[in-house]
DNA sequence: GATGGACCCTCTAGTGACTGGAGGGTCAAG
DNA sequence: CTTGACCCTCCAGTCACTAGAGGGTCCATC
């Protein structure tokens, strides 16, 4: 009885491993054993597991699902502190794109540069390479790894 | 004689590790050294770590970066691969900003659920754990750290 | 000549969020 | 009793840096 986790990974789309990873930064509770060491989720895990993996699909970070999921367990403390993650999550989501749709632009400017020819001639690199002049005029909206609420 | 890596590294906005770094994986070539063991580099060195800079801003991964100093190192060869390898990560900027628009559509939808009460109530946390269903109609618009032209 | 501070050196480890692999144990079916 | 699917732990790797420890060099000033 319980729930293995091959079976819980197929009901939330996650990777056994990304699991036992939850598991080990204590995200997700650890669960019994079997008398096999197996692992035996509940549905109280299954809950928590989809939970977590909601959130990451919309782009929360783990330090902010942990916060979320703090606050779930509190139900007595007022909203507003989770509306706030999620504020400040969708700020920096828009400034992610709007940062991106510049790149893009950028992009389609140097692409337009390449004159088919030999790369010695091409103005792409180029255009990666701009006489000289790096050090002022940086831009500074370079893409991050990252998509923190700052 | 030769730049030290201090000036280098306000030359090219850049931090001295990260330099260090590049010369360690192969990306920036090792520079001489003076009688004190301090790095000497050249404008060659400035120029390409300029070029390495500029690439990084418009978001190719180091990889990609390497394949475009190979492919400028070899005039010879045809444009062609410089802008497929530009095309090609146009194309990934483009899939994200448009993945990230639909995040924030649906970020606005669940942030608009908050009830303003206690957390127990609160619309968003509902939003997040819906009902059950989870293993179908999964979103794959899962927000990737890399920005690679596939 | 001593001292201070700015700069440089190497080496190691940490970040986020996993992913993959080695080397083994468990369980049910045939 | 063996096969194969599944499970276990532990360790290393990914990407692109970043930070810190523990030390050396250089130059100016006292």
């Amino acid at each position: 009885m319980g729930i293995k986790i091959g079976a819980l990974a197929k009901a939330t789309d996650t990777k056994v491993q990304t699991i036992r990873y939850y598991e080990a930064i204590g995200l997700l509770p650890s669960p019994g054993r079997t008398a096999g060491n197996y692992r035996a989720y509940t549905l109280a895990h299954l809950s928590q597991l989809s939970f977590i993996r909601r959130a990451r699909d919309l782009g929360f970070s783990l330090e902010q699902v942990r916060e979320l999921l703090s606050l779930a367990d509190h139900g007595d403390r007022p909203c507003a502190a989770v509306e706030e993650i999620a504020r400040g999550h969708r700020a920096a989501v828009k400034r992610k794109v709007a940062d991106l749709q510049v790149l893009g632009r950028e992009l389609d400017n140097i692409i337009g540069q390449c004159g088919q020819g030999t790369v010695s001639g091409c103005g792409i690199l180029e255009a990666l390479a701009p006489v000289q002049a790096r050090s002022m005029a940086r831009a500074d909206y370079r893409v991050g790894k990252t998509l923190d609420a700052e």
